[in-house]
DNA sequence: ATTATCTATAGATCTATAGATAATGC
DNA sequence: ATTATCTATAGATCTATAGATAATGC
C-alpha cells in the first residue's frame, strides 16, 4: 500500500524527528544513517525525504526544537518575593528546577548529541547556552543579589563559575555519563549540599581576603 | 615504488596515530573515514592495515597510548613539605599542574575525541577517569588535609565536587569549546580566583552550618 | 490536484583484502 | 625471508532521486 488511510495515519515528522534524536544521541550524527533512522521509524528512506530534504535538516530541526531551553525563564524571577529568607532557598530553587528539566528524557538526549556534535557545529554559541547554560546571565543575577546585599559584593562571573561548575559537573556525573535512570533522590541531596556551601561562601559579612587571586605563578 | 628507502622511511605507525587523533577530533570516530587518514599520513588505505588490522584497532591504540592521564602524579605528593604556608599553594599547584597538561595541543584533541565517542565507548570508567578526573582520589586527599587541620572537615566529597567543578568548567569553556589558542593567561587569572574562593570556603575555623543539607524538596 | 507512502536504483563512498613490488637485514 | 609499501578491487553501505501508487480533500 501507499498512502496509509487517516485511520492509520501517524505524526511521521515527530516520529523521525523522535527517532533521529534516540539514534544521534546514541551513535552520533555520521555515526547513524538514514537508513538506520527509516527503519526505527518504519518507513522507507524515500518517505524520510518527503518530510526533510536530507539527513543535515534532520539534525538541524532538532536544534531548531529543542536548542532554545528552558533555563530563560528562571531569570525573570520575582527576587523580593523570593528573597524574603535569604539567597539560598532561590537559588536552591533555581538549582532544582534546572536539574528536573535536564533530567528529561528527551533534554539528556539532547546533551548527549550535542556533546558528540557540539565541537563540529559552526554555530558555536549554541554549545555555550546549552553545557555553559546562562553563565552571562547567572553572573547578572548575582550582581542583582549583590545590589540587594543578598550575598557579598565580588567577582560575579567568579560566582557564576563557582555555582555552575559543580552544577556541570554534577549534570555530567548523573545525567550524562551514567547509564541507566538517574538517582534523582541522591542527586538533588547533592544539589543542596552544593547550593548550601555556594551560600556559605558568598555570605554577606564575612571579608574574604582578594590579594592571592591576581598573584601569577613564581 | 613500494618500499621506502631507509633513508626516506618515517614512523608511519606514529604518524597514523596522529593523522587519527586529529581527524577523530574533528570528526568523530564514524565521520572519519580510513581514506581521509591514509590521505593525511601520505600513503594507501592498504598501507594502514599493515599497522593496525581496522579502523577500531586505530582508536583503541590511541585510548591505550593517552588514556591514563598524568593526573595520577599529583597526588603522590609530599603534603608536609608543601603545607607548610596552608593548603592554598599546595591546592594552587595541583590546579595549575592539571591545567598545564590540559592545556597540551595532544590533550586537547584527545578530550574532544572522548566528548565525541565517550558515552559510546563500552569502557565506562575511561570518562571517569578522564573527565572527571580523579574524583576519588581528590576525595581523600581533602580527607588526609582534614585530618592535618590544613581545611575544615566535613564532606569531603562535596568538596570534590566543588573544586573540580569550576575546574571542570573552566577547562570546558577555555580549552575544549573555545577555537584557537587558548587565553593561559587570563585562565591561570580565573583558576587562582577559583583556588583562592574555595579555600577560603573550607577554611579552618568557621562553623559552616549543614542543616539544610539534609532538607528535601517541598 | 495534493500528499504520503512505496519500489527500484544510481552513483558515491567506505572497510577491508589479495596479490605485486621493492627495500631491508640476515 | 621479512617488511612496508603499492595497485586494484570486492562487496557492503550510504545518501538521495525518479517514478509508481493509493488515500485525501477539494
Amino acid at each position: 500500500m501507499a498512502r496509509p488511510t487517516k485511520e492509520e495515519a501517524r505524526d511521521t515528522r515527530r516520529l523521525i524527528l523522535d527517532a533521529a534524536l534516540e539514534l544521534f544521541s546514541e551513535g552520533g550524527f555520521a555515526g547513524t544513517s538514514m537508513r538506520r533512522i527509516a527503519r526505527a521509524v518504519g518507513v522507507r528512506e524515500s518517505a524520510l525525504y518527503h518530510h526533510f530534504p536530507s539527513k543535515a535538516a534532520i539534525f538541524e530541526a532538532l536544534l531548531q526544537d529543542l536548542g532554545p531551553g528552558q533555563s530563560e525563564r528562571l531569570m525573570a524571577l520575582d527576587l523580593d518575593a523570593l528573597l524574603g529568607e535569604g539567597p539560598e532557598p532561590l537559588l536552591r530553587f533555581i538549582a532544582r528546577s534546572l536539574f528536573e528539566s535536564w533530567a528529561t528524557p528527551r533534554e539528556q538526549k539532547f546533551v548527549r548529541m550535542l556533546m558528540a556534535e557540539g565541537p563540529r557545529l559552526n554555530d558555536p554559541g549554541l554549545m555555550h547556552s546549552s553545557i555553559v547554560a546562562g553563565r552571562a546571565r547567572l553572573g547578572r543575577l548575582f550582581e542583582e543579589l549583590g545590589r540587594r546585599g543578598a550575598i557579598r559584593p565580588g567577582d560575579f562571573e567568579l560566582y557564576a563559575i563557582e555555582f555552575m561548575g559543580p552544577m556541570l559537573m554534577m549534570r555530567l556525573m548523573f545525567l550524562v555519563l551514567a547509564q541507566g535512570a538517574p538517582d534523582l533522590e541522591a542527586l538533588f541531596a547533592r544539589v543542596d549540599a552544593h547550593v548550601h556551601h555556594f551560600c556559605e561562601s558568598v555570605k554577606v559579612g564575612e571579608a574574604m581576603t582578594t590579594k592571592s587571586v591576581s598573584r601569577r605563578r613564581g
